[in-house]
RNA sequence: GGCGCCAUAGCCAAGUGGUAAGGCGAAGGUCUGCAAAACCUUUAUUCACCAGUUCGAAUCUGGUUGGCGCCUCCA
């Protein structure tokens, strides 16, 4: 298994800490809005991933961090008069909600950054112990300087060359310009935790330090997010959590393309966003992540609608699909497989393993997708009415395995056989006295419920439009 | 100014040295009472452009053009 490390730039064999077991993190949301679709990607990549580790025979954990206490927070709580703590509970539940229509599995641990204060105070005393931060009027910075031959190794900037582009205003409390806040001190009507410096909060970086190597240790297999947040974001995570513990923070990190809206860039000044949210209400969700893994994670994608219905549409041939081998397996005969049927069953087996090899190269989910299409279509051919049930077995698990893994095409609960019994049984009638125009009509009525009925060498077919 | 990315058909998108996957859309056909679904056929002599390396390049090198990201909160 191959991933692209942003460190490296460059693909490299995937070697877990511990043989079997994966750890990643990825960068959750701040919780003072609904997530946008931007974020979505990130969410439904991560748990792609964490879905095929888990296929290939990982045990997988995977910790998303609420970004519950920033300036944001504090802004937004204070313009709808409630507390922050408020806000966060409001949207965590809706991130959850949100999440889980695109098919996102809550991770393993949601650590909230509010309640990690001991685990982020800590790692800033280890910092100040080893003279990589320090205090000034109740702030605390981590120090570049001190730390200068290490800082920029993930980005591929030094020091230099940040601090003659920088259009940081220069704070006076910091040494400089390049300083990041570990720790702030209170400002009036803001909330507060204890310190060693005073009352204060947490600064940017700090919590996903804290949090990560508190479930998944020191280092970690995976860490990842936005493009983004390679700078300054995860560079500073790195300086600190090496610099506390002397050893690698991260093995992979992994950042995904920016997603865009009709071709620009999502934002405020734009108001182009697009929250998931919002978006769920209009288009089928299973569309929308479809949409989001049609293209490799690295590349940007440009969202529309026009690309949700195309996703839309792609999407109904695998539905379709797996719904005749469905009503095929019904009628199904358990004999011996043909010849045909043998070959059936190797294309299963061989898309499997087409489709893990295009995970194996850096989750490259289009390609795996096409995998998908390719069963489908020997599947097509060769499965007919009254075909061995081995081989449909063998074609349904094929699918299957590659549809959850892609967390796609989920199971219909409905019966809808039963549900339209009476019509069908009406509709048969019809049609064995050639009837059609009462045929027509009970299929027409059909329509108006919603689900088309289709006439097979095995009988009536229903399916929900 | 520094770091970095991208350009493949009407649309989306794989492919990083061996002669252009897959999906959507479109056109024609088979099957069907009619449909639907499915299947068959067609839809890039060519990968932004110009040079170069090579027996061979969408793939490597240099350049040109166009687009984008980060360096400030941002997924």
């Amino acid at each position: 298994m191959k991933i692209f490390n942003t460190q490296t730039r460059r693909k490299e064999e995937f070697v877990p800490v511990e043989p079997g077991k994966v750890g990643m993190y990825a960068c959750g949301p701040t919780v003072y809005n609904f997530f946008h679709i931007g974020n979505g990607r990130v969410f439904v990549l991560f748990d792609t991933l964490r879905r095929y580790f888990e296929h290939r025979g990982y045990d997988v954990t995977f910790v998303q961090n609420f970004t519950d206490i920033d300036d944001k927070m504090i802004r937004r709580a204070a313009e709808e008069g409630i507390t922050v703590k408020e806000l966060a509970d409001r949207f965590i539940a809706a991130y959850y909600e949100d999440a889980g229509s695109l098919g996102i599995r809550p991770a393993t641990v949601h650590p909230r950054a509010t309640e990690h204060m001991p685990e982020m105070i800590a790692i800033i005393e280890k910092l100040m112990d080893k003279g990589l931060a320090y205090e000034a009027h109740g702030d605390v910075y981590f120090d570049t300087q001190a730390y200068k031959s290490h800082y920029g190794k993930l980005s591929g900037q030094n020091l230099e060359d940040l601090e003659s582009g920088a259009r940081v205003d220069v704070d006076e409390m910091k040494r400089h310009p390049m300083d990041f806040a570990l720790w702030k001190a209170q400002k009036p009507g803001e909330p507060a935790w204890e310190s060693p410096w005073g009352m204060g909060r947490p600064g940017w970086h700090i919590e996903c330090s804290a949090m990560s190597m508190k479930y998944l240790g020191e280092t970690i297999d995976i860490h990842g997010g936005g493009e983004d947040l390679v700078f300054p974001h995860h560079e500073n995570e790195l300086a600190q959590s090496e610099g506390a513990t002397g050893k690698p923070f991260v093995r992979y990190w992994m950042h995904n393309g920016f997603l865009n809206i009709n071709n620009e860039k999502m934002s405020k000044s734009l108001g182009n966003f697009q929250t998931v949210h919002d978006i769920v209400q209009q288009v089928d969700p299973e569309a929308v992540r479809f949409f989001l893994l049609s293209a490799q994670y690295r590349s940007p994608l440009n969202f529309s609608r026009e690309q949700i219905d195309q996703a839309k549409a792609a999407l109904e041939r695998l539905y379709t699909a797996r719904d005749n081998y469905l009503f095929l397996r019904e009628g199904a005969e358990d004999r011996p497989l043909t010849e045909a049927e043998q070959a059936l069953v190797g294309a299963a087996s061989a898309s499997i393993a087409q489709f893990d090899a295009a995970m194996d190269d850096d989750f490259n989910t289009a390609d795996a997708i096409a995998a998908m299409f390719e069963l489908v279509k020997q599947a097509n051919i060769a499965a007919k009415p009254g075909c061995a049930k081995e081989a449909l077995a063998a074609v349904l698990h094929a699918f299957g395995e590659m549809a959850d893994v892609l967390g796609i095409v989920k199971p219909q609960e409905e019966n809808l056989d039963e549900k339209y019994a009476a019509q069908l049984a009406a509709r048969a009638q019809a049609r064995k006295d050639k009837n059609w125009a009462e045929s027509d009509r009970i299929r027409d009525a059909l329509k108006a419920l919603g689900v088309t009925v289709e006439d097979t060498a095995q009988g009536q077919k229903v399916r929900k439009i």
